[in-house]
DNA sequence: AAGTCGGGGTT
DNA sequence: AACCCAGACTT
């Protein structure tokens, strides 16, 4: 009698699987689903200290429903897709009033979060409460793909289904939580996307990517195209030891977190003139260009920096605009670049401080 | 079905 | 520099 495919993946996991991780201690619905919402697309090493701060912050599904979405969009800096914060915010908020602020248990209610699909509710559901449903993360897609070549990208409708297919055959009704658990860790420390460790693997002998010496020709790669080119220039408008921030609109590119203005190059001047609202600056000064990166664009950004002794009075038409402190920042969401053009100020107004226009001291 | 949405780690 | 990561949502 041969073993069946989660029995080779659960003793597996009893052996080299994750146990320690901070989500996995006292497991709630709450902390897993604050985990899986961190985890899309997000590796685990880069969660673990957002996630520390959010459970020190928001103990409680309702301490986050009560927060002000500035204050989650702030804890979530750094980590992008800000629809996760937004929607995370958004999903705590209808806990508190739709479900008496006790976290859903049902596939449907879970899913009908904002934010949370198929997979995530499903892991939500087994990790925490040990309910038998599937999951379909990156990590299983490549595994499973692997294990049963499966041909093409799972980006493509007709590939996906078919890997929940396979992933519905193959969950166990009981230990879903430690069989979901070991799928991915499996798909993170052995069916690795680059050398994967098939002598390590619990189901290395039905693997059939294996036994056609194809393992990385599985998951199919998705298409690739060059990304395009923008280029945009960012306004320092530097009021002593304030800069002007403006907030973005509520939905898309960052989406309410805190921006530079930001000005197309013909239309630099009168972005500056706008803003100045007739006050003179002291200096306009270009700063090194750097790019930023996005998943479907390149972002070429000029930092102008426009210094002025009096506080023009800006005027906004639909979003919001603030002055923002370098020495007392405000607990607001900020764009990763602008983040760090601030923080380029900050040190640079430290140096200052400290005397770096004079002779050096010893 | 295809496009939008980030930032960081790995190779 | 390319590629991808505990995906979901909009169009």
């Amino acid at each position: 009698m041969s073993q069946s495919f989660s029995d080779a993946i659960l003793s597996w996991y009893d052996q080299y699987g994750r146990k320690t991780l901070p989500w996995q201690q006292n497991k709630t619905p709450y902390k897993v689903w604050l985990s899986e919402i961190m985890l899309q697309q997000t590796q685990v090493s880069t969660v673990i200290p957002y996630f520390e701060r959010f459970m020190a912050r928001f103990p409680t599904v309702t301490d986050l429903a009560h927060a002000e979405q500035d204050e989650v969009l702030h804890l979530w800096t750094g980590l992008g897709y800000y629809a996760r914060a937004r929607n995370l915010h958004k999903a705590a908020q209808v806990i508190a009033n739709d479900h008496d602020g006790v976290f859903p248990t049902t596939l449907e209610q879970v899913m009908a979060l904002p934010g949370v699909g198929r997979s995530t509710a499903g892991a939500v559901l087994s990790l925490s409460l040990n309910q038998p449903h599937p999951i379909l993360d990156g990590n299983v897609k490549r595994t499973l793909a692997r294990c049963f070549a499966v041909e093409g990208w799972p980006g493509k409708k007709p590939v996906e289904n078919k890997l929940w297919e396979i992933a519905e055959t193959l969950t166990p009704t009981t230990d879903t939580d430690k069989y979901n658990q070991a799928m991915m860790d499996m798909g993170a420390m052995v069916c690795t996307r680059s050398k994967p460790k098939c002598e390590l693997c619990p189901v290395a002998d039905r693997c059939e990517a294996r036994a056609q010496g194809r393992q990385l020709d599985f998951p199919g790669k998705k298409p690739k195209k060059t990304l395009p080119v923008k280029q945009a220039h960012f306004l320092l408008v530097q009021h002593q030891d304030e800069i002007w921030l403006e907030q973005r609109p509520p939905s898309g590119l960052w989406g309410g977190l805190w921006c530079l203005p930001e000005a197309a190059e013909h239309t630099l001047d009168a972005q500056i003139a706008d803003k100045l609202q007739g006050v003179t600056p002291t200096d306009i000064e270009i700063l090194t260009a750097f790019r930023h990166t996005f998943s479907h664009f390149h972002l070429d950004i000029v930092p102008v920096r426009v210094s002025v002794t009096e506080r023009p009075q800006i005027i906004m038409e639909a979003n919001q605009g603030l002055w923002y402190n370098l020495s007392q920042p405000a607990k607001i969401g900020l764009a990763a670049p602008v983040k760090k053009l601030l923080t380029l100020l900050e040190h640079e107004r430290q140096q200052h401080l400290t005397g770096d226009d004079k002779e050096p001291r010893l």
